[in-house]
Formats: structure tokens, C-alpha cells, sequence
DNA sequence: CGTGTGCTTGACAAGTTTCAATAGACGTGG
DNA sequence: CCACGTCTATTGAAACTTGTCAAGCACACG
């Protein structure tokens, strides 16, 4: 169990039987006899916000089961610029391109504090070696890393300022549970919709005034769902 | 061997083993043994400029490995608009996605007149239950596409239009063996980069006043590599 | 209780879209 | 072989959106 107020590295040892995400992460088909020979290799990693979880260009030696918490990954132009390529939500795997052998192609950066499990890919590849159909959780978890990045250039980079706010309210309001959902920086919407921090903060005062959310905190929003989508013309399931 | 001036499906027979782009393609290490076993069940493809590879939502089938030409991968917003998520070229791999059992998720549109190998997934299942390293190499092409997209979000869906097209031509011009490279129509540039067409219009026009570009005919371009790498800072191999 | 950091707002400049008109390329049929 | 219609590309002018620069505000932290 994790020690509280702990920081940094701790050692699993019966937390993953109990996890809450396993159900939706790496290991959720995979028998508890197998997995226990290797378990003990998976740490359990906590990072505030702010902090890396780790930078491009490193060696990919793990992958990360997000547990909780929000994770940006971000790339850079030659210029310096910016630009948030995805957000990472609990049950995604961050670091995925480390099952290949290549290095990380972000910095995965926490948005919030966060709450990881590292599993060093060593242990993926004895895993799946043992079972096969770890590799099809695998797939799936690139597929759904790649249809998150073709709706970001569809509907998160295209269309006017308005537009685009709306379709990532609509998307962090729709992977929360609670009735609030986390509403990043200005900056770093800005760097997810090509946008400035300016345009973005007179976009979400205009939402504010026309009543379509509502800020609990300045980093916490409410939002009236069926008529952001309205707007949009997204599906209003 | 295609039968010349022929369209649509023909069957395969010693067309794989004088492959040229099998050494880049989904069987570039396999046993010819076992792959002889299966590529019975492999069609050629050949389609002209303007037809679909498939459609999206369809159920995901085949795969098909491109051969020749280029396809672009097509998403639509809930009004219509539609946006380029991805160019496929020689080597790539379309309908990945089938592989997971997963419908199509795109639009494959040939931009120019485009010659596929198509092969059922069930085939690629077979040969992967035989061969291994096909699953590996599965990897690195979802890898390939993810990487693709992440640079599509970085490179051509942030900055002035002036940058967009320039590092759009930079990667045409440097995916063709030729001295010129296809230039596509203004609309699809348009959708590529989130502009409209007169936007994209003017600003090729201006390269071109600029001495930058030269077009060798409407739809066929040489580019002054280095200078435009200079412009966007690119690095200049 | 200052100081820093991030958010907001204003005014103006720059960039992009929109609407409209023209020019060019291409294929078809007279 | 040329006229015609169609489709795409180009260009202009005006409206609109977004970016830039600058200042003020609010809240958290030391």
C-alpha cells in the first residue's frame, strides 16, 4: 500500500491485487499466478505537479500505468514553441513507445499530482512472453493513443478559438467522474489548441458569460454539457 | 506480375517475392516458407487518383500495405468540415486499425493513382501466429503512425500558415526519390493544416515569387530545401 | 505584508477568412 | 481541331479573428 504523503518510489507488494485501474490497464486480462513471479519488479510512482515523469529523449526503460491524476506529453519546435500532443487520463499508459525500444518521444509532464505504476519493460516483454494476449492489450493501447491524437488534430485544431475550447471542455468534462472537472492553465490550453494563454482566457470569460460553465476554483469547472454540445453539433448521447 | 492497364483486385502469384518495398513492409522478415503458406490470399489493389482504399466505419477487413502513390487519411467534424490526419506513402501501412478488430477510422482517398497489396487480417493473424516478429513489426508501424500524428500536431497544426506549408513541402520533398515532389490539390493542403484553400493558395504563391519553390507543373513541385529549412529552423542535415 | 505567478482586459497590429470575380487547365463533344 | 463547360487555382477587398504588447488584478506563498 502506498505510504501516505510518501513521494517518489515505493515498492508495490499486494497494491496491485487491489488496484482500482487494473480493470482498464496493461494487466487487466492476465492471470494473478503469472503476474505474481513478476510483480515485484513494478514500482509504484508519485510525482506532483509540475515534475516529469520522464523527458524525451531518455531511454524508454519503462512504461507507466496512470492511476491518477492528469499527464501532459509534450513536443517541441526548433523554436522553443510548445505544442501538448495528448493528455493521459487514469487507466492510459504512459511511455508506450518504450515497448519498442525506442526513446521517449515527450516529456510527460503531470498536470496534476499523479499516481503511476512503472513497469519496467523488461517485465512487459517476460509477460507477455507468457501471455500472449498481453500483446493484444498492447495494440489496443497504441490504437487508442492514435485515434486520441487523430480527434486532437480533428477537433481540438481546427475551427475557430470557440470551437476548439469547447471540444476540450467537452472532453475533460466527459473523462471525469465527478459533477467538476480539472480545467488546466491557460498556457497549457493554449499549447493543446495552438493558441495563446490571451485568446484562451477571453474565450473561457466568454463562456463564463454566457453562462455556459462555471469556474468552482480557477483550476476546477462546471459545465452545461448538452448545450456546449449543441454548439459543436457533437452527438448529445 | 500486374497485368498491365488492368484495375481492381488481381490475385497475387510471384508479385511478392520481387516485392519492392517488402525490405520497408509488413513482411519485411519473414520466413518465405511459412509466407508462402499464405499469400494466396493476398490481392493487389490498384486504385485510381480519387478512389477510396476503404471508408470509414467499415468493418476492418484487410490491410493494405502501399506500394506506390500517395493516400490520404480523412476524418469529418459533425458539420461537415473535413480534415487530413495523414498522408500514407510507399512502406506505410493502411487500415492498421483492422488488425484490432476495430472498424475503419478513416477515409483512405488516393491522391494519386495508388497500387496496394491488400491483405486479410486473418492472414496477418496466421502468419503472426507462425512468425512472431510479425508482431513486432505490427509494433513499429503503429509506432510509425503514432509518431506521424504527434508531428502533424507539432509541426503542421502550429504557427503562421507560411510555416505550415513550408514544413508540409519539407516533408513531401524529402518522402520522394525524385527531384520533384507531388504537390496536392490547395483544398487538401488546405485540410491538411487547418487553412483554407485561398490562404494556402497565396502563400504557395508567395514561395513561390520568393524563389523558394518552382513549380514544375500544377501538381508537381522542386523545393530549395535548405532555405526552407533555414525559414523554420528545421535541421539542416 | 510584499512578491511572484498566473489570469484578465484593453487597444492596436497582423494574419486569416470570406465573398466575389477572374484566369487557367482539362476533357468532351460538336 | 476548336468551342464549351467544369473544376481548380489565383487575386482583390473587406470583415473578422487572433496575436501582440502593455497594464492591472487576484490569489498563494514566504
Amino acid at each position: 500500500m502506498t505510504i501516505p504523503g510518501s513521494k517518489g518510489e515505493i515498492l508495490t507488494n499486494e497494491i496491485c491485487k487491489v488496484c482500482t485501474v487494473r480493470s482498464v490497464a496493461l494487466f487487466q486480462d492476465l492471470d494473478l499466478e503469472v503476474f505474481n513471479k513478476f510483480h515485484s519488479a513494478i514500482r509504484e510512482v508519485e510525482i506532483s505537479k509540475g515534475d516529469h515523469l520522464y523527458t524525451i529523449g531518455d531511454p524508454g526503460e519503462r512504461v507507466f500505468t496512470i492511476r491518477q491524476g492528469i499527464v501532459k506529453l509534450v513536443q517541441y519546435l526548433p523554436d522553443g514553441t510548445q505544442r501538448i500532443v495528448r493528455l493521459l487520463k487514469q487507466g492510459d499508459l504512459a511511455g508506450i513507445e518504450a515497448t519498442t525500444g525506442s526513446t521517449y518521444q515527450h516529456d510527460a509532464i503531470a498536470l496534476t499530482s499523479v499516481d503511476t505504476c512503472a513497469i519496467p519493460v523488461k517485465t512487459v516483454e517476460m509477460l507477455a512472453a507468457e501471455q500472449p494476449q498481453l500483446h493484444r492489450t498492447l495494440l489496443t493501447k497504441w490504437q487508442d493513443a492514435l485515434s486520441t491524437s487523430d480527434s486532437w488534430l480533428t477537433r481540438l485544431s481546427t475551427g475557430p478559438s470557440r470551437y476548439r475550447v469547447i471540444r476540450l471542455l467537452i472532453w475533460l468534462a466527459e473523462n471525469t467522474s465527478e459533477k467538476a472537472f480539472y480545467l488546466p492553465g491557460r498556457e497549457d490550453i493554449g499549447n493543446m489548441l495552438a493558441l495563446t494563454t490571451e485568446t484562451v482566457s477571453r474565450t473561457i470569460a466568454d463562456l463564463r458569460r454566457d453562462g455556459l460553465i462555471e469556474l468552482v476554483r480557477s483550476d476546477f469547472a462546471r459545465a452545461d454539457l448538452r448545450k456546449l454540445k449543441a454548439i459543436v453539433k457533437d452527438a448529445t448521447d
